[in-house]
DNA sequence: AGGTAAACGAGACGGTACGTCGTGTCTTGGT
DNA sequence: ACCAAGACACGACGTACCGTCTCGTTTACCT
């Protein structure tokens, strides 16, 4: 069983509230360890007791805790990817996202044990719905057979990730996510012919 | 007119080589500007002469001088779009880009200054490319009307960019470019229906 | 009276040993109270249990446990020199004390509380045997009147902890308090003249 | 010869005068190097560029530049010793001394490299001193043979130092190297016999 | 016998100083 | 005006230690 003094339950969202706070604030680089443990109230030990780096400590205050549902199945390949859609572009908006994610991403591909946990966390929830997405579209007759799911995932995500995080321009009128559905619904369904 | 001793002429191009070598070697955090100067044979002054930041040394080394020559008319937008989409994805391959992409663009959002120019030189000469294509397309007749061209860039450029920087996979059997031609294409020509 | 569960018995002496065998092994700065807790097999609030502060403690395993032993009367004011050069010789030597000395001396002027209880503990029954020798001395008709007695303590203890703590050399043949006994001798006589 | 920018001189002072001003308002132990560098108006890499740990740079600020001017020759071996006495006194005295000292002498010891070096500069040259004392008062026939210096060393030495840095008494009226003088004069007689 | 109070090992807590490193600027003497 | 070398201010990093605290458990004494 546990030995010693437990740790204190409302450090772990003290500390990631402040680093949101932070993020959003000021920005991944003004988003200091000491900023983030002073903010929690909080000592830095403490901090360095729970997440080994500030990419793992962001990546759980900012990444993990975002609910990804899986989508409910809307009856049809279009409405699938629609509602996936909803779902990546709601993953990636945001403003605590939006500071963090070119950081936290460069710091990510910097440390490979922490490439592999965001890839499971992150890349691999997603992927599983896709599946499930693709095989509903099959069983329905939509696709005549399973396209190569990392291909679906990057023609979904890729677009809207690029325009939220590398484009400077608005969203389109009508929002991202629905510009997009019909253009990748047809994507999807070349892939699967 | 020019006062003074001019400008050594091998020192662009030995900064740019040897940042290209530690961003291979090292990644994008090692890959310091004490390191490259010293690897250069050259002062850090003589750097920051040149660029005035790590990031727009890394940004002239590694992403500008990639030729992304206007992609011919092939004949069909389906042609085209393949085209672009080899001109994307060797525009974004290589060990040096791999290594430096993400903190690159990290450190570009954190630089208004350098995030304009970023946009104009990379995507805005990618972006004049499509609108071209586009075009054609339309006289061709193969789309009734002209998409907006940054939703067509969003589809063309973020798969490639996802698949090449955020996953792990090795590419598709085949290319990712040629793999991704079909659907996306199918995508375009679905967004000037 | 006594409540609760009393006081383990061993845990005193094995943590004092802990802190003596970490002074000779490693010296003052490494001889973390975590490091000597986890030697002697005990938590780290035992130990503060027992001693405010790890200069106390040090304190209480190396200086407190020398037993100086009040010097016997040797009959002649030479030979109680001696005795008493001997007695502060053995309690300033050995390889704690070494150790520790100098670290602890800057703990405890850094404690006001503890600097005078140090005094007390330490100089002050030093001081009560030199007080004995010298008025011993005034009946013997060796001196004439009683000397400022901390003058003399400073005569006697001084050369001693300055040959062991501050110089680097070997004692001198024959022994450091053997060699002092008549110079210091000389000494006093000449203040009590 | 040098290349580089050179070292800016003002810095080396600017930065011994804040160890002192911190060490008499503050103590060692609040002595931060930040703290110095904060009020030297220097960076912290400037500090450790010049010494190399903060016991280096406090022996540096508050030992190293006692100029300790070679007695001069009184005629007497008594107004030599007396003379040496108010030397050592003054090197010993001041309020930075009186705050670094227990802590510095600490931290030496626990640096063999910086040991030897103290040992150097500060008791080495005080000993050189004695050395010619000593021989002066052989050649005047008051000694008739030298005795051992470092003997001699810890008799004038060790009984300022301890009741400077030992001893919380007050100095004794009329000063404490007067008071000393007669007595440890006949120690040195003495040992000189 | 059962309750209570204090001690126990373990280890997390806030705070603080450390020494290192990287960035972008500045200052030499020399070309 | 340029060059190589390297010092500069600034500020974040991750580590370590101190003295305090909080767990769940154990051991005595006192009803």
């Amino acid at each position: 069983m546990a030995r010693g003094r437990p740790r204190e339950e409302g450090i772990d969202d003290a500390v990631r509230e402040a680093v949101r706070a932070l993020l959003t604030e000021s920005g991944y680089q003004r988003c200091t360890i000491d900023a983030v443990a002073a903010r929690a109230g909080v000592g830095k030990a403490a901090v360095y007791r729970r997440w080994r780096s500030k990419a793992e400590l962001v990546f759980a205050a900012v990444i993990h805790p975002v609910e990804l549902e899986p989508p409910e199945d809307t009856g049809s390949l279009r409405g699938d990817v629609a509602a996936v859609l909803g779902v990546i572009q709601s993953s990636l908006d945001g403003p605590e996202v939006k500071s963090a994610l070119p950081s936290l991403l460069a710091d990510v591909r910097a440390d490979p044990a922490l490439e592999a946990r965001f890839g499971e966390a992150f890349l691999g929830r997603e992927r599983g719905y896709l599946v499930l997405m693709l095989e509903r579209a099959v069983v329905r007759g939509e696709l005549s057979r399973r396209p190569d799911p990392a291909l679906v995932h990057s023609i979904l995500l890729g677009p809207v990730l690029t325009w939220l995080h590398l484009f400077t321009e608005k969203p389109p009128s009508g929002g991202l996510a629905a510009s997009l559905a019909s253009p990748l619904h047809a994507a999807v369904v070349a892939l699967g012919a």
